[in-house]
DNA sequence: AACGTTAATTAGACGCCTCAAATATTATTA
DNA sequence: TAATAATATTTGAGGCGTCTAATTAACGTT
């Protein structure tokens, strides 16, 4: 919406498109051998000029180590802003494929703009609540089923009582089953 | 994450920039009697002349009908995109801080970031999920202040389990009330 | 109706991110 | 090792969104 841009710290801000490349050369760090100008400009959808113009800038910053024809490396406030972003790219992804069910490589792309505008803590909070939702017993992934066919019916509410009577029934089996199993839980997001 | 950017059709795309300015427009359009490039400015944290040539660039575009010197109005392809980016806005703001309990400040900051990167689609499925988790009967208010517990008891399963027969305990009630109040349902989001 | 105030525009500039074309370096292989 | 191919950089440019300073237009007051 629109809305006053705070004003920056004197400091200059890392912007969306730093980040990009980043995240990029993290990913290519831990993929290949070495990170090429070659690579990350086919990752970001970029010509190679470009790329080469972004080192110098991420090099002026700190955040990559750049000799011009030799290895790229990431310092370690590169590395760290790389990883944050991909993380949130992660979650994100995570929460629109796996909680949505939006398709994947629209999810993907959504993910990768929406990644620039979520701060950590509030990245921590929706980790969470996704948590909360695959591993609370009234959750789940019978829950989430649920969702689907919540929007399939048209947001029936009569339907949603059905299964609240049908969910119910099941429940105190469900309990047992914990209570036995709750030393051996293992962390899976099913239920 | 680092992504082809996909081509774009030959019809230059509407920028974000473009869009914070016809949302703001579109409110202010609504707030006051008529839209000044003062007031547009205002809200979003820019100068005059930032406000005139991108009013410019609007008109050229046909999103906005203006003359200089004149009152400002949006053409019928403006108001859409105007009311759509707001819609996303107050989604976003609404998941952030009805659902994950964000400050309102900084989820007011961030669905303004956020509003440009989810497309319609995802927003209606995030609506539906946001109606579902108010609407099930096995979600709900009371579901989401367990939320609230769970992040304070750092995720303890065994509390999970201990809610859960809490639940069971209450849920018979609770459909009863459903089965006899069913036709007075008013939508209120409190259960 | 003339003056001063407020609002809006023009002019010119800058930073960021991108590009294509030309050039330089490194790697491969004949 | 010399020629060729692949990779990377420099150069110079353009679009977008922003700014300040200067100018112009509209408005309100008396």
């Amino acid at each position: 919406m629109e809305n006053k841009v705070v004003k920056n710290t004197l400091a200059k801000p890392i912007t969306p498109a730093m980040e990009d490349y980043l995240e990029a050369i993290f990913n290519l760090d831990k993929e290949k051998r070495v990170v090429r100008v070659r690579d990350i400009a086919k990752r970001l959808g970029v010509r190679m000029p470009t790329v080469t113009s972004m080192l110098k800038t991420l090099s002026k910053r700190k955040l990559v180590e750049y000799e011009k024809y030799e290895y790229l490396e990431l310092t370690d406030k590169g590395q760290a802003v790389g990883k944050e972003i991909h993380r949130r790219h992660c979650v994100l992804r995570s929460f629109l494929t796996d909680i949505l069910h939006i398709d994947a490589a629209i999810a993907d792309k959504e993910a990768c703009m929406m990644e620039h505008a979520v701060s950590t803590p509030t990245l921590d909070r929706l980790v969470a609540f996704m948590e909360f939702v695959q591993s609370c017993p009234r959750a789940g992934a019978t829950w989430l089923d649920r969702f689907e066919n919540y929007t399939e019916q048209g947001r029936n509410r009569a339907k949603c009582l059905e299964h609240m009577k049908e969910f119910v029934d099941g429940f105190k089996e469900k309990i047992d089953v914990m209570e036995n199993r709750e030393e051996n839980y293992n962390g899976s997001k099913q239920d």
